[in-house]
DNA sequence: CGGAACGGTGTACAAACTGCCCGGTGTCTG
DNA sequence: CAGACACCGGGCAGTTTGTACACCGTTCCG
């Protein structure tokens, strides 16, 4: 793999990054390219699996889960995968990684109000083998989640 | 706002999140209802907000950037709004939430490789005004972003 | 050198989808 | 009871998609 990412790769993935519902036809002509050029280069990300699909980008916050909360799991040793499997069985847990340091499980999850988080909260601390935890709550987040920066650096090139 | 979400509304969300690709014609014949309505559910739910959009969805590891940390800030006495603004330029930097405990920010970022991280941990940790920090790395995610467990909660009600 | 492989350009056509409008029906509510 | 509201089913014009085909310049290799 020479080069994983080109120029009109990138342009073509910013494109769809600001307007995901536009078509390949749009895009090509955006572009300036042909509409079968744009076809085979999505074609060819989604194959090496760079382009993963379009999933609907929600908002918890508006769906009624406006808290985000963070916890950081220790974990007693060998028991990493029970625990993992008790987090994924909690509907509020978004997202777990497991991390260097004290090798430990980082976990995200969201609820509907506080009285709702100190339930997940609890359920997530319950799971057998978590020895010690520590949780924060997302007052705001400045930086979204993103991408653009690092596409835009591969547009240009 | 009585009912933020129904039923139909998370079983059409989970139908695009399992096919984005799909049109509004396929989604009414799946949920058996008309196509008029499946457009009006949409619209309705992109009017409030709840559904943001169709991003494309990337793996960033396929992309070469491999590698993902994470920081925890602490940052000095009213110097938050500077410090997010350094992170904003750097480019590796995916996500930061502020949060509660230490009045801290919360980094997620990604690298080539572990000179790269080497490089971009230095640039967040340069930030004037961050007084201490601690990273670790990700070595795997058990648990990727997900929402499915809360929509098929609410599709089930 | 000749030729194959590759990626891009244009073109074409049938099939399908979209946006939009309408009349009809059932339910909830003032 | 009349209205508002949401859904159904149908229709229409315009656009897009999937796919196929011919053509051309570059690169790589026997």
């Amino acid at each position: 793999m020479t080069e994983n990412l080109d120029s009109l790769d990138a342009r073509l993935l910013l494109l769809l990054a600001d307007e995901p519902r536009m078509g390949v036809l749009e895009c090509s002509r955006r572009l300036g390219v042909a509409r079968g050029t744009v076809q085979a280069r999505m074609d060819r990300m989604a194959e090496r699996g760079i382009l993963r699909g379009f999933p609907p980008e929600l908002d918890l916050a508006e769906m009624g889960y406006g808290l985000t909360a963070f916890a950081v799991l220790e974990i007693a040793q060998g028991h990493r995968a029970p625990v993992v499997e008790q987090l994924e069985a909690i509907d509020e847990v978004c997202e777990v990684h497991a991390t260097t340091g004290q090798g430990d499980l980082f976990v995200r999850m969201v609820a509907r109000d506080n009285a709702d988080l100190q339930r997940v909260i609890d359920e997530v601390v319950a799971a057998p083998g978590v020895r010690r935890t520590s949780t924060s709550i997302a007052l705001s987040t400045p930086v979204p989640p993103r991408v653009r920066p690092l596409l835009n650096r591969i547009a240009e090139a």
